[in-house]
DNA sequence: TAGATTGTTAATCGATTAACAATC
DNA sequence: TAGATTGTTAATCGATTAACAATC
């Protein structure tokens, strides 16, 4: 399998994302030096970043924008659909289920999950609400290997062992708690807090910054 | 003003979150090695972490948790409250704003924007909404410094442009656009997605994966 | 051609880890 | 005391950048 830096792995997405702008408007090709200065990053780190990937530039034009937004996304697995449950049906993963965004990176929400009784069986968008007591069954039957977890925190570890005793093995994990699991399942923790910390750091020293500031921390 | 590295920075919201829970069961020392164990980190990394930050801890009993957490909201200036709006009254937008954790980060959402004239002066939460024609007069007339986005991507960059001109120093970027903004505006992107992309690129790897995983990308 | 741009190597920089002394 | 733990320095590792050759 191919191997990229941790570093340059993060900064896919945000490649990725520039690319279908561009493509958007029509651009065929993208120079190291157009990336890098949107990005804020060095040129030389995109041309590394492209030859990690195996992607070849043209001289005088730059990369061409569909060859490696493709390139990414199967790089990524993109390309497979990826089926998964929201567990938890508050604000938060009802805002996710109804994101129209998602299906463009194969990610598909294939059902919802939530305790409370008054939400079960009724429907958010075009996804029904399933009772917690079939999180287990629901994702055996579809072989579910991927949740996107909206609980509250203090049901988050509990919810986790039964999605993991059925089979799955990666949490996209919008909760507060660091969740213990078994090796060979992977979590994401979207904190979602720590961008707000690094903004109040910002603004608290602004007076001391002013003159030497960065766009990412 | 004090110093610590980046890849420190980024690790202060899971040390606060993990002492705010160990806070709440009534715990009072954590050592280092407990720290480590939790964030999948190396033990002379959280001491390291913890010199960066002038905190002394004790021996045989680790690190004082309510010192130690405190000392990274004043570090962050958590302590100070910070008013915001939510711009952009959709599913995120909606979400964030009656989400009840940010106020004890001294985070307080003061109001709400939108375009749509059918929601312009409803309430969501506590809310009002307000139309996006009042965006920059509130902005000035609460000296608001922070906002959080979560337009449609169409409209990132424009809006971003009025709260700019009318004085906000830091966006909370929900939206996918990597928006330009003058030197001494910082922008924390909190691109979700990418999170949704390490997790399909490990489970499209798992065959080749299997026996050397990591929690974290 | 001159200019723009890629691709690669070596040097530098920053972050993590190993080793170990200090001390309760 | 022995054991547990912190704190610090030096070594290592990984990521970024500078320099520059190649080429369209």
């Amino acid at each position: 399998m191919e191997r990229i830096s941790k570093a340059a792995f993060r900064r896919l997405p945000r490649y990725h994302q520039i690319l279908s702008a561009y493509e958007s408007v029509g651009k065929e090709f993208i120079s190291s030096r157009e990336l890098s200065e949107i990005l804020e990053i060095n040129e030389t780190l995109v041309r590394k970043d492209m030859a990690d990937l195996r992607i070849r530039g043209r001289q005088n034009q730059g990369y061409g924008i569909t060859a490696l937004r493709v390139r990414i996304e199967n790089f990524l697995g993109l390309q497979e659909i990826t089926e998964t449950l929201v567990v938890g049906a508050g604000n938060l993963g009802t805002a996710l289920a109804t994101y129209a965004g998602f299906s463009q990176y194969g990610l598909k929400i294939v059902g919802m999950i939530d305790s409370d009784p008054d939400k079960v069986f009724s429907t958010v968008g075009e996804h029904t609400i399933h009772p917690v007591s079939r999180l287990g069954s629901l994702i055996r039957k579809r072989d579910i290997k991927m949740i996107i977890l909206t609980v509250p925190l203090a049901a988050a570890q509990e919810v986790t062992d039964v999605c993991v005793e059925a089979g799955v093995r990666a949490i996209w994990n919008f909760t507060p708690c660091e969740l213990q699991v078994p090796p060979g399942v992977k979590v994401r923790n979207e904190q979602i807090i720590g961008g707000f910390m690094a903004l109040s750091y910002y603004l608290k020293n602004l007076a001391a910054e002013e003159g030497n500031e960065e766009k990412e921390a």
